[in-house]
DNA sequence: TCTGATATACTCACTCGGTAAGTACTACTT
DNA sequence: AAGTAGTACTTACCGAGTGAGTATATCAGA
C-alpha cells in the first residue's frame, strides 16, 4: 500500500509561511497572521488560533524566540524573531522541491514563489525548473502505476487518470505563472 | 472568509465506501475493508483500524448493526447489517450532489459512480449530468473570486487561477469517464 | 511433527491539527 | 458615555488517523 494517505494531506502545513515572514522582520503572532491572510488567503486557510499554536509550536524547536515584552496594567505581548536555527530551516525548505500532488504545489510551491519572488529574486528560474522537472516525473510515477493496475480496477484507473491530467494542466499553469511573476 | 479550511478536506471519508458495501450485503469489518482497498484503493487510503473506528461510528449512530457471533473457545467476530437509516442515508447519499473540490470528485464522485454502476446502472447519466453542471457552477464562483481580488494579490490569484485550471480538466475527464464505464 | 509465515478479525492508546469560544485591553466614534 | 471595532493571545475540546498489539486459523516446508 501506498504511504500516500489522507494523513499527509494534513502535513501541508502553513507553517512556513508564518516563518518566512519573520525571515524579513520580527513581528507579532498578531500581524504575522494577518500578513499570511492578506497575501496567502487564498492558499493557506489559517485561523487564527492556530497561527498560534503553530507558532508555539516553533518556538518549542527552537525556531523563533519569544520576546515577552510585560506592560504595566496591560497584558504582556510576545514579539517573535527568527533564531538562527529557524533561517536555517526556512532556507532549506525554499529549496526543497514541493512534492507531486496537485496541492502540494498550489500551497507548497505558491509559497515559496511568494518568499523567492520576496527575498531571492534570482532564483526564480532555478524554482520553476525544479518544479518542472518533479512535476514531470510525478506524471511518469502515476502512469506506471496506471499501467501496473490489473485490467477490472476500472476505479482506481480513473482516479489515477485524473490525477495524471491535473498534474499535466499543472505543467502549463507552472508557465504561465512563471509569466505573470515575470522573470 | 470561504469555509473551505483544510478541516474540510478531512471530512472526505471512506464512511460510504464502506456502507455502500452492506448496502448490497451483510459483511464482516475485515470484508469490508479488504472490498474498498482492492476496489476502491487508489481513491481512499484506508487503513485497518481506520475503517473498524468508522464502522463503530455508524454503528453509534444506528445505521449499522452489530450481530455478535460467540463461538466457542474463538474470538467473538461481527457480521454487519445495514439498517434501514443506514440504507436511506447512503441513498440521500448517492444523490448528493460531489461538491466543487478535485478533490471531492476524485474521492466522492468515483465513489457513487462506483455504487450506482452497480446498484443502479439507470441512473448513471443523471450522475453524470449533475456532477457536469456542479463542477461548472463552481467554475464560475472561482471565477468571480478571483475577479473580485485586489490587483496586488498576485499570489491569491494563481492559487485560484490553478484550481479553476484543474476544474476545466476534471469536465473534460468526466466526458471520458462516462464512455469508459459504459452509458 | 514442529515451525514459521500468512491470512483473518478486531482493539487500544496516543498524537496532533483544527475549531469555537473566551479573555482582556485599546481606540475610535457618535 | 456607550457602543463597536481592532489588537493580542489562551483554553478546552473533538475527532481523524496511526501504529502497534492480540488472538486464532491455516498451510507449506524442514
Amino acid at each position: 500500500m501506498s504511504k500516500l494517505n489522507l494523513h499527509h494531506i494534513g502535513q501541508l502545513s502553513p507553517e512556513m509561511a508564518l516563518l518566512g515572514q519573520l525571515y524579513g522582520a520580527p513581528a507579532h503572532g498578531y500581524d504575522l497572521h494577518r500578513k499570511v491572510v492578506v497575501d496567502l488567503g487564498q492558499v493557506w486557510h489559517l485561523s487564527q488560533s492556530q497561527a498560534y499554536s503553530i507558532l508555539k509550536r516553533l518556538a518549542f524547536q527552537g525556531e523563533i524566540l519569544m520576546e515577552e515584552i510585560t506592560q504595566e496594567k496591560l497584558p504582556p505581548r510576545q514579539l517573535l524573531y527568527i533564531t538562527p536555527a529557524g533561517r536555517q530551516h526556512f532556507l532549506e525548505w525554499l529549496e526543497t522541491p514541493s512534492g507531486g500532488s496537485t496541492r502540494a504545489i498550489r500551497m507548497e510551491f505558491v509559497t515559496r514563489l511568494y518568499f523567492i519572488k520576496q527575498y531571492f529574486p534570482e532564483k526564480l528560474l532555478p524554482l520553476f525548473d525544479l518544479q518542472r522537472t518533479e512535476t514531470f516525473h510525478h506524471i511518469q510515477r502515476l502512469e506506471k502505476a496506471c499501467a501496473e493496475l490489473p485490467a477490472e480496477q476500472v476505479y482506481n484507473r480513473m482516479s489515477l487518470g485524473l490525477r495524471v491530467e491535473q498534474l499535466r494542466t499543472t505543467l502549463a499553469w507552472l508557465d504561465k505563472c512563471l509569466e505573470s511573476v515575470g522573470s
